[in-house]
DNA sequence: ATTTTGTTTAACAAAAATGTTAAACACTAT
DNA sequence: ATAGTGTTTAACATTTTTGTTAAACAAAAT
């Protein structure tokens, strides 16, 4: 039988690249031809492993929402303390955005496009057990009441938002990248100042 | 000479057309094809109107940009007291929102495809501008104290990401139109909260 | 060695999208 | 009425992108 690394390279490589391109760099309409140069390979290989241009933006896509889920499910799950979870959210959420700043906004333009949604049930579940864990911090006085998904939106708004807008952002304040990297790196106390209605201030 | 009426019609039609299609229905890779049948015109008169396909989209661009930074503008240059300008800037946001959501995200996709910018001078003053009120109210401790451009992005995270991420996130949390409206509604005064650290909390 | 199996390539075909032209059209001013 | 002007249309041409096929190739098994 034939050695099962080389195909698989190639199948892997494609797919790492396409990740690169529209997950790194933003170019969510690169051509199969561009997909194929960056990987340096020929262009109707993406047929030979992939059949069509569409089913290998559908498995990136599926592989993207994917991981995203795990990586949230891992810490919604996890025996950390509410508050630890969070910063956790946070730290991943920022490493993820090191290699993939367009991730996110990748995902809401095919779900724009008339996306269907993988792993309902788990979200549900994960949902579910996260809004609870809202809740008995509001009781403890730990954050602000309000309606739980109101408190997700808030955090979540808060991690991706400067992630997602970088381009847009950082053109428009006219900063250098190494001041944008500054301010992310700040954000984690503001994040979780802002959140946390800034008692025992993290930084001060 | 001609009515000048019917050729401005047609043109300002297909430019309603495509600012439809691009920011209120996030369908950024629409073709001649389809602007032109949403529009319900001949495809060529897009040529006749805007030479390419590349001027249209260029304009479409160059007309939102503006658009949202005078929005902004006559905000921040008004005399409204620091606080009332954020409310408005806030009720702006979710009006604009609810006729082009997909604003945001797409000037932010053009960015990644290596737009230029257009007013820089002007976005830089209101910048500035902006920034010194910041600090104003960071000295008589109505807000908390951080860098100014945090605060800001605190700011914009918060009112834009659930009007950009909306597909994705209705999706995610399996929630219905009216759901999600009412969500939206609730967050002026959350925003508020969370922004002035909830000093003379509106809501309770 | 040669058959087998899977991979890669180049040439070709097909499809999709854009752009151009010239003729038809509509309206108005003369 | 018709000459003039700008608009709209359909037919055509071009370009771009995708998909297919058959042959070349490489490695391993017989």
């Amino acid at each position: 039988m034939y050695i099962k690394n080389k195909d698989e390279a190639t199948e892997d490589l494609i797919k790492k690249t396409a990740k690169k391109l529209f997950f790194g760099e933003g170019k969510f309409n690169a051509t199969t031809q561009e997909i194929a140069d960056a990987a340096g390979v020929n262009r109707t290989l993406i047929n030979y492993y992939f059949r069509s241009r569409d089913k290998l933006f559908e498995i990136v896509f599926a592989d993207a929402q994917e991981k995203e889920q795990q990586r949230t499910e891992s810490i919604v799950f996890s025996e950390l303390p509410f508050k630890a979870k969070i910063e956790e959210f946070i730290d991943d959420s920022f490493v993820m955005a090191k290699e993939y700043p367009y991730m996110e906004i990748y995902l809401v333009t095919q779900f724009n496009q008339g996306c269907y949604f993988k792993d309902e049930e788990g979200m549900e579940r994960m949902l579910k057990k996260f809004y609870e864990e809202v809740l008995v911090e509001m009781e403890k006085g730990t954050i602000d009441k309000m309606a739980p998904i109101q408190f997700i939106i808030n955090m979540v708004s808060l991690i991706s938002f400067p992630i997602s807008m970088r381009p847009l952002f950082q053109r428009t304040m006219r900063l250098t990248d190494e001041e944008y990297e500054k301010i992310v790196d700040d954000r984690k106390d503001i994040i979780m100042n802002t959140l946390f209605r800034n008692q025992n201030k993290i930084n001060q």
